[in-house]
DNA sequence: ATGGCCCGTAATACGGGA
């Protein structure tokens, strides 16, 4: 099962891309089961479902106007859906889980069908820069997402939470470590945070397999980032202590950045097998 | 030395992204 993760930037843009990237997955013979979208930038009513649909995916989402928004997309349908994280009062749409497979949320134990699977997508705050009011909110919603996912670990032994993380694991996610060091995505603060996630129980897919050198998910569109390859790992899929026996292979598909108007990330997909 | 792109909203600029 392929699961993926893009942010899009701007839906109502990228949605050609999406369809096409998914269509290609598919007929390469690894369709893509699940796809975590960030960056939709469009109120919910502007959802293209009925897109979707046609290409054979049920979707949940949580859209905001402008900013923002989040949505998962699979081949079989979620239960359970959660917007946002509960307590934290938000106004910015940036998580959305929900279950595939049995709802597991009832205390149902056993049973005939599969194990579910918890799909957390996210995405994270920027920041903007350090010492700023964005970077304080980044801190307080880091915070309050480790909190809740620690109770949803144990609600969900299967789980994965996969997003735009806008933070680099450490100085081989970066281009330039020196030039950015401690700057936003790349900050101590930042990276312990993502640190107390992994501490919960939670294993970075991409760094579990062999992967090329140098490789991001995101470039500036500016002064020919991508073609010079001057970019961060800020996007990843992190894996449940149960899932990660499961997992063959971890990828980023650069193909999509070449596209005209692309999105400034790439997708990056994770292969488990079992489920 | 500086900013150089793209998006949406609004408006022919600006905030935000990273």
């Amino acid at each position: 099962m392929k699961i993926a993760t893009w942010n899009v930037n701007s839906l109502t843009v990228r949605l050609p891309q999406v369809l096409d990237w998914l269509a290609a997955q598919a007929s390469a013979g690894a369709p893509v089961e699940v796809l975590a979208l960030q960056e939709l930038k469009l109120s919910d009513d502007k959802f293209p479902a009925a897109a979707f649909e046609q290409a054979g995916y049920h979707a949940v989402w949580h859209g905001q106007k402008t900013y923002n928004g989040v949505a998962l997309l699979a081949r079989s349908p979620f239960n359970a859906v959660q917007r946002n994280l509960p307590g934290f009062e938000d106004e910015q749409a940036r998580l959305i889980a929900a279950t595939l497979g049995a709802d597991d949320t009832q205390g149902s134990e056993g049973g005939a069908s599969a194990p579910a699977l918890r799909v957390v997508g996210a995405y994270f705050p920027n920041g903007q820069a350090l010492g700023s009011d964005k970077f304080a909110y980044k801190l307080r919603w880091l915070e309050a997402l480790r909190a809740w996912l620690a109770d949803e670990m144990r609600r969900h032994p299967r789980l994965l939470l996969l997003g735009d993380f806008n933070i680099t694991f450490d100085d081989a996610d970066v281009w330039d470590p020196e030039g950015l060091r401690e700057s936003i995505h790349c900050s101590s603060v930042e990276r312990a945070q993502l640190q107390a996630l992994l501490a919960l129980g939670l294993h970075d897919a991409h760094r579990l397999f062999a992967q090329p050198p140098k490789s991001y998910t995101w470039w500036d569109y500016r002064q020919l980032g991508f073609q010079k390859n001057r970019g961060l790992r800020i996007d990843h899929i992190l894996l449940s202590d149960a899932l990660r026996p499961l997992a063959t292979a971890c990828q980023i598909d650069r193909s999509p950045r070449k596209n005209p108007q692309p999105s400034d990330h790439a997708p990056l997909w994770v292969q488990l097998q079992g489920l």
